[in-house]
DNA sequence: TACCAGGTAGCTT
DNA sequence: AAGCTACATGGT
């Protein structure tokens, strides 16, 4: 078991940060988190400002929680109207996960026109029948699917974990990304438009997904993936009424007004959405 | 039963 | 370029 303590100016909330919906892999039992990250099986609790886990070193814990980063700062760029400054209160403390890239693309390719539970059921069967049982001990655990299980899979199978019509789209990226290893490096080097594009060429990544995984995958804070809870956020409180708006309009304008971590004011008011964001 | 969920691909205008 | 629509599945 590791203990890390955090710096009283260099807020962190594990619970905000674990269940606001960025990741797909941690499951909460009574004060403890249990997740799968990589070949990693990660438990880990916060009491106070101290974090207790074991299962990775702390250069990890600190690189995927992103501790590394003022948020503070961050923060006070991004807060500039009641709307935001209320989500900011609310959810203080909530970071955006540093997500391995290839578990990130895949992730957020299955979680298109879904809801969350869905999408974890998913995932979980996903990597049952084609990650590596890492635990024995309990339930069993099983790591992420690799590109080359993925790719050598059959569409059927994956069909199979309840994924639909994405499964082919799952097949096709994950052996394009087996013939092009460099993917991430392309990408990391890219600015963000054209990084952008580069992702949407796979099959079954379009603009929304293509802003998740720069925003969770790849670090680009900049990034602001617009989903239908986003989109009534921003008509309900952002936006004239009737104001016309498509997707690149509202990834755009808010890009535009909360700036260079716009990607962290989407993560805000997105765990803030069912407070803020009426239906219809 | 009908509607909705962290949208995308493919087609039409 | 911008606007439609089918799409698999499960939860409410």
């Amino acid at each position: 078991m590791l203990t890390l303590t955090l710096s009283t100016d260099q807020p962190f909330n594990l619970d905000k940060t674990l269940s606001c919906g960025q990741v797909f892999r941690w499951a909460r039992n009574d004060d403890w988190w249990t997740g799968v990250v990589g070949n990693r099986l990660i438990r880990i609790q916060q009491d106070g400002n101290r974090l207790t886990w074991d299962g990775a070193d702390e250069s990890f814990i600190y690189d995927y929680f992103a501790l590394d980063l003022d948020l503070p700062r961050v923060l006070s760029e991004i807060d500039r109207d009641p709307v935001i400054h209320r989500a900011i209160e609310e959810c203080r403390g909530l970071r955006i996960i540093r997500q391995p890239p290839w578990e990130c693309l895949v992730s957020y390719i299955i979680a298109t026109f879904t809801n969350i539970p869905s999408i974890k059921r998913r995932i979980t069967l996903l990597c049952r029948e084609f990650g590596n049982e890492i635990s024995s001990d309990g339930e069993p655990c099983f790591s992420f699917p690799t590109r080359e299980a993925l790719a050598g899979a059959e569409e059927c199978q994956v069909r199979a974990c309840s994924l639909g019509y994405r499964a082919p789209f799952l097949c096709h990226v994950a052996q394009a990304i087996q013939a092009n290893p460099g993917w991430e490096a392309t990408i990391h080097n890219l600015p963000y438009e054209e990084a952008r594009k580069e992702l949407m060429h796979y099959q079954g990544v379009g603009r929304k997904v293509a802003d998740c995984v720069l925003l969770f995958g790849f670090g680009r804070l900049e990034a602001v993936p617009v989903d239908v809870w986003i989109e009534r956020i921003i008509r309900q409180h952002y936006l004239m009424s009737g104001e016309k708006a498509n997707y690149e309009y509202l990834r755009r304008y808010a890009q535009d007004y909360f700036g260079p971590y716009a990607g962290y004011a989407q993560e805000y008011l997105f765990c803030m959405r069912n407070d803020i964001a009426k239906k219809e």
